[in-house]
DNA sequence: AAGCATTTGTGAATGTTTTCACGAACTACA
DNA sequence: TGTAGTTCGTGAAAACATTCACAAATGCTT
């Protein structure tokens, strides 16, 4: 069972392995690929070896089989059904980014309460009020939600989601959610990460 | 020396603080902050030993002095330069979000190489070209960079933050990054959280 | 003022993640 | 085939993070 640290590093180790699949290269040793991300050798060696594939002993991993396999691992061999609750600045920059229909991952509902927003027209797909959901989850396919409203509408609306029968939620309004144990839920918070570089700074402003 | 999980959380009770702030409710005990967060008790005594303030034995913790302490720990005591390189969805969506600028977050700075968007105006900040941003990162105090442009250019906008005189630097693209150490860099990759959603999804499915 | 009920702060214990280090597996070449 | 040179996979050690558990501090009641 995988934890979240190792599936982290498996998924850039994906992105460099398809950077050198790219560029033709089609063998690496744990310690190139550990120089290229200041990691050490036996941290990926670690990694690697909690995914199917194994590394050859004197020669390294063979790029095509381990991306394979870490495709496989990741869940990006087949196609995922994304809802997204929030059609705002953020929700629209989720929604267009080109990258995550490549990985397999579809916006199939969108989601917003907003009478003007709501009927129009997503490349494809018609943003529909809050009420509709559960009937798309259902009609649609949907694996996952992505919840980009204002903190105060979160946690209503992941209760619609879970109550849909959705099992994996990504959160992007800075709120905790507390979701039953057998929802996967991420909490990607921004303002977070703003804060965590001022942390920084100001204890080395300190010194 | 606070590590990145400490920090984590501590901005999630600061969170929770000021929502209590505003509820008019003064004291809290660590019982009932990891009641409310689904964190053990003195996992959130440990983490508030380590910023200043003390909470009171029999009492528990004064939610004002402890705000004050968590914004002073977290730099949200002061105003931040950042600068936004990248003017696309994404970069439209931080520029925009007002929860930046209400922690002390301000663009002062806006980025990017299509000459289709330099001259815009995003409410009375300029956009202009990379050529500027060396300049710009003088005169206006620049103390963040936040990295908003396709893989392929990220790392040269690195480089020329760094260059710049730069210490601290929020990176959106899926491409790892490798600054001198003495920079502080966070990465925040959005394509990594559904990895890791669909990850769980297909282990949870196999069983 | 004493006793009881809380709740903190923190050493020590436990749990988890990363690194070390080395035997085994493989290649290359004479 | 044998020997030298790589590199892997993984137990064991080290580093790091969380939880336990309890003395000490404080408030409340009589
Ligand atoms: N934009 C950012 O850079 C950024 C940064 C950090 C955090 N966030 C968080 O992400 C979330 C979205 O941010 P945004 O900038 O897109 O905000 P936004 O205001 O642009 O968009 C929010 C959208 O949600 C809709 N909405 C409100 N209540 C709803 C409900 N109950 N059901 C369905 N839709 C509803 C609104 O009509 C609006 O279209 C917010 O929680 C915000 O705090 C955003
Ligand atoms: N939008 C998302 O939801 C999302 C999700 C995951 C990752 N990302 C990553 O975030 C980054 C930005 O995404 P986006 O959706 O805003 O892309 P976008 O294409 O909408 O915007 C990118 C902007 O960068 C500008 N640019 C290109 N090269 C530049 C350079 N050298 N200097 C300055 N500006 C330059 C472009 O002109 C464009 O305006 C990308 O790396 C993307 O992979 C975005």
């Amino acid at each position: 069972m995988l934890n979240k640290h190792t599936i982290e590093r498996l998924v850039v180790y994906n992105r460099v392995l398809k950077d050198l699949r790219v560029r033709n290269i089609s063998q690496i040793t744990s310690e190139q690929l550990g120089e290229r991300l200041s990691k050490t050798s036996s941290q990926i060696r670690r990694d690697l070896s909690e995914v199917g594939k194994k590394g050859r002993p004197g020669v390294g991993y063979f790029v095509e089989e381990l991306i394979d396999s870490l495709d496989e691992v990741l869940g990006l061999k087949r196609k995922w059904g994304l809802a997204l609750i929030g059609a705002g600045n953020l929700g629209r920059a989720l929604f267009y980014y080109p990258g995550f229909k490549k990985e397999g991952y579809e916006f199939r509902a969108v989601i917003d309460a907003d009478p003007s927003k709501i009927g129009r027209n997503w490349s494809g797909v018609t943003i529909t009020s809050p009420d509709t959901l559960k009937k798309l989850v259902r009609e649609k396919n949907i694996d996952m939600g992505v919840i980009a409203v204002p903190s105060e509408a979160a946690s209503e609306v992941a209760g619609t989601l879970v109550g849909a029968g959705v099992k994996a939620v990504l959160n992007f309004a800075p709120v905790p959610l507390d979701l039953p144990e057998d929802v996967y839920l991420r909490h990607t918070d921004l303002a977070m990460d703003m804060e965590n570089l001022s942390c920084h700074l100001c204890e080395t402003e300190k010194k």
